[in-house]
DNA sequence: GACAGAAGTTCGGAAATATGGAAGTATTGA
DNA sequence: TCAATACTTCCATATTTCCGAACTTCTGTC
């Protein structure tokens, strides 16, 4: 929570966790193996892919009892290498992978690896 | 050094370090993905493969002034991954890659991330 | 509104992993 | 036999990951 500003002694607070998302450039090759090197994340990018592409992080999450703060650092890895992009929809967070993004960054990638995942 | 038999007092050793490749049922996309997942080990494939496929740990290193201890560990990794097969000649090793293994359990997906390789 | 519940995030300490200097091991050539 | 080369192994330090606990934010209900 940072105090940003204060008006007539009331302190105006921006909370939004507005999510930071890497530009187009500063997606890496690395930074995208290093993201999708972990299984349960492998796991769920497939699952938003596959099923809607558009869930929320206990939607996507591979197993239920999986630690939520242990989900939450796997979907800000994914974000942050730039293969997902999250957004607040209510309570909830809406999780989409940036396809076009990664493809048109690094063409047939993502579907030479996701291709092999889960075997 | 592992002390195998003795024979007249004179005990044979065998130093040999032969190098424990996994086998093809062995290899995970994790692993390769984690292998590759750093700029150093990724450049080194990519050296492999470019430049005659058989190179010598410091002949395939990106850079001269890297440790010989981190470089021998890149060289473990990619070893374990099962991306790299390596065999003493002479003093040195030759290293090269299993193109062959893993696009058998993996089609197209060495391909697919080596072409994008130092963008 | 106040409160409870749901969905995630952040914090912080323990466990796992990576880094690189120093020392050790084979192998070759002089 | 000695020195040099090309690594590997050991180990102490630095970094990263994991997950429980506490916190924030939003929604629905009273």
């Amino acid at each position: 929570m940072e105090v940003l500003n204060e008006v007539k002694g009331a302190s105006i607070s921006f909370s939004m966790v507005q999510f930071v998302h890497p530009a187009l450039a500063d997606i890496t090759l690395a930074g995208i193996l290093a993201a999708l090197a972990d299984p349960m994340r492998l796991r769920i990018v497939k699952a938003l892919l596959e099923d809607g592409d558009c869930l929320s992080c206990t939607a996507a999450a591979p197993c239920p009892e999986i630690p939520k703060s242990t989900l939450s650092n796997h979907f800000r890895v994914l974000r942050e290498a730039g293969l997902i992009r999250t957004s607040k929809k209510g309570v909830a967070h809406r999780n989409t992978v940036r396809e076009a993004d990664i493809n048109a960054r690094f063409p047939g990638l993502l579907k030479a690896i996701l291709k092999h995942a889960g075997e």
